[in-house]
RNA sequence: GGAUGGGUUCCCGAGCGGCCAAAGGGAGCAGACUGUAAAUCUGCCGUCACAGACUUCGGUGGUUCGAAUCCACCCCCAUCCA
C-alpha cells in the first residue's frame, strides 16, 4: 500500500546515536529529516505569513482535518482548489486526522466502534466521524500527507483500555486504507498503545505489515513523564520499518526534538513554539525567556544574540518586545512566533548536520550544558 | 450665593449598620502551555512577627455592643440655577 508518488531516502545513520538523516519526496517538495513541522491548525500558522514561513526554512506545514471540516468545510476547500491553493502555501502539507481531537475534546464526543460522534464546538451540532468520512475530508483538503483516523488514549489509562483503543485504531487504519484512493496523497498509519511497551510493539508490528508510506507515533506527550515517552520510543522503534518516515506526533519541545531524533524519529510537529510565543515566551539556546517579566523592562538586547530570525537580526529588543506583550500588540505575537519557529527549525538543521557528522549525542550534551532544554 | 449628586484599597467601580480587608473590572507581579476550543488559562494583588493581629473607605467629632454604611460640621469634585 506504499504510495509510489512518495519516496523516503535514508541518507545516513548517526554512528554515535543511531539517529536517521533522511529525505522525503512529496508532490509539493522535499523534506529533509529529521524535521520540525510548524502547526497551522486552521490553515494558517497563527501570526505568520506564508512568505515568512518559507524564509525561515519551513519545509512542511500541518493543518487539521477536524477544524477545517467544522470551518470553513472541506467542500469549500475543495472548491477553492485544495488546501495549498486556498492557504497560499505551495510546499508540502500534512493533515492531522482529528484523532487528537478525540482525545482533547473527549468531554464532548462519544467513541463507538464505527467512529466518533463529535459535538460541534461551534454550534453544538453532532457530527459522526468514521475512518471513511475522515478520508473523504482529507482527500478533499488534498494535503500531501493524510494521517489515518486514530484513537488517542489518555494518560494514565489502564492496559485494557489502551489495548482496546489500539485495536480500534488498527481496525480503523485498514478502513482508511480501503477508503483512501488519492494517488498524490500519502496515508500514514498511527502507532498507539498508551504507555505500555508490549502494546506499542504490537502496534508497530501490525502497522508494519500494512506496508504504509509512513508512520505516525501517536498518543505520546499526553501528560506522561518524558522518561516514559522515551522508553516507549525505544521499545517500539526496533519494530518499525527502516525505510519509512517516522513521525512523532505532537512532540516538539527543544529537548524532545533532540531526544526523539536520537531515538530514530524523522518528523515532529508541535504547537508549543507558536502557542507560547503568543503568551510572551521565547525559546533561546540558554532556556526559555518570559519576555513579559519585569526583569526585561530595561533589557535593550535582542532575544538571542546571534539568532538569525527576523526579530533578532533587526534589533528588536527584549525591552521593546516586553512592551508589545504588555500592550497585547499583535506584533509581539508575530515577532516571537517567528523567533520560536526559526529557533526550532535551526535546531533541526543543527541536528541534521550533527547526524551527518556522527556526533548527535555530543550536540545533545552541548545544548543541555548551555541550558537550551531548561 | 443656592440646588442636587458625589468623594471607597494604584485606577475605574460595587457596597449603604454586623456575614467587609471590603464584589467586579483594569493595571501590576508571577506561573502554566508538547498531533491548538489558547492573542488562552491560573495564582497573588492593605501591612505584618501572616491558621492570627493591625491600619484602611475625604476630614473631624458623635450615635451604637458594633459604622465604609446613620448624624453634625468642615474640605473637595461634578452638574444645574442665580
Amino acid at each position: 500500500m506504499r504510495n509510489p508518488a512518495f519516496s523516503f531516502e535514508l541518507l545516513h545513520v548517526c554512528a554515535q546515536s543511531g539517529a536517521r538523516r533522511g529525505r522525503l519526496h512529496t508532490p509539493h517538495g522535499i523534506i529533509e529529516t529529521p524535521c520540525y513541522m510548524p502547526v497551522g491548525t486552521q490553515a494558517t500558522v497563527k501570526a505568520v505569513l506564508p512568505r515568512d514561513l518559507k524564509e525561515i526554512g519551513t519545509m512542511i506545514l500541518l493543518a487539521n482535518t477536524y477544524h477545517l471540516f467544522e470551518r470553513p468545510g472541506h467542500e469549500l476547500v475543495r472548491e477553492a482548489g485544495g488546501l495549498h491553493t486556498f492557504m497560499r502555501w505551495d510546499g508540502p502539507i500534512l493533515t492531522d486526522s482529528g484523532g487528537f481531537q478525540v482525545f482533547s475534546l473527549a468531554s464532548s464526543n462519544k467513541i463507538k466502534e464505527d467512529g466518533v460522534e463529535f459535538r460541534s464546538l461551534l454550534d453544538g451540532r453532532k457530527h459522526f466521524f468514521t475512518p471513511e468520512s475522515v478520508m473523504e475530508i482529507e482527500q478533499a483538503l488534498g494535503a500531501d500527507i493524510a494521517m489515518a483516523f486514530d484513537e488517542c488514549a489518555p494518560y494514565p489509562c489502564d492496559h485494557s483500555y489502551a489495548k482496546a483503543a489500539m485495536a480500534r485504531t488498527h481496525r480503523w487504519v485498514r478502513r482508511c486504507q480501503t477508503a483512501h484512493t488519492r494517488e498524490d496523497q500519502a496515508l500514514f498509519g498511527i502507532v498507539q498503545g498508551g504507555a505500555y511497551a508490549d502494546l506499542r510493539v504490537e502496534s508497530a508490528k501490525f502497522l508494519t505489515d500494512l506496508d504504509m508510506t509512513g508512520y505516525g507515533i501517536g498518543g505520546l506527550s499526553v501528560g506522561e513523564p518524558k522518561p516514559i515517552m522515551y522508553k516507549m520510543l525505544e521499545a517500539l522503534m526496533p519494530h518499525m520499518p527502516g525505510d519509512r518516515p517516522r513521525y512523532l506526533m505532537g512532540v516538539g519541545s527543544p529537548d524532545c526534538l533532540v531526544e526523539g531524533a536520537i531515538r530514530g524519529i524523522d518528523m515532529f510537529d508541535c504547537v508549543l513554539q507558536t502557542r507560547i510565543a503568543r503568551n510572551g515566551l521565547a525559546l533561546t539556546g540558554a532556556g526559555k525567556r518570559m519576555l513579559r517579566n519585569a526583569c526585561f523592562e530595561h533589557d535593550h538586547t535582542v532575544i538571542e544574540e546571534g539568532c538569525d530570525c527576523y526579530a533578532c537580526r533587526n534589533g528588536f529588543t527584549r525591552a521593546y518586545l516586553r512592551h508589545l506583550v504588555k500592550c497585547k500588540e499583535i506584533l509581539a505575537s508575530q515577532l516571537i512566533t517567528l523567533h520560536n519557529l526559526r529557533f526550532s527549525l535551526r535546531l533541526m538543521e543543527n541536528v541534521r548536520q550533527a547526524i551527518e557528522e556522527d556526533r548527535l549525542l555530543d550536540l545533545r550534551n552541548e545544548l543541555a550544558a548551555r541550558g537550551a532544554f531548561d
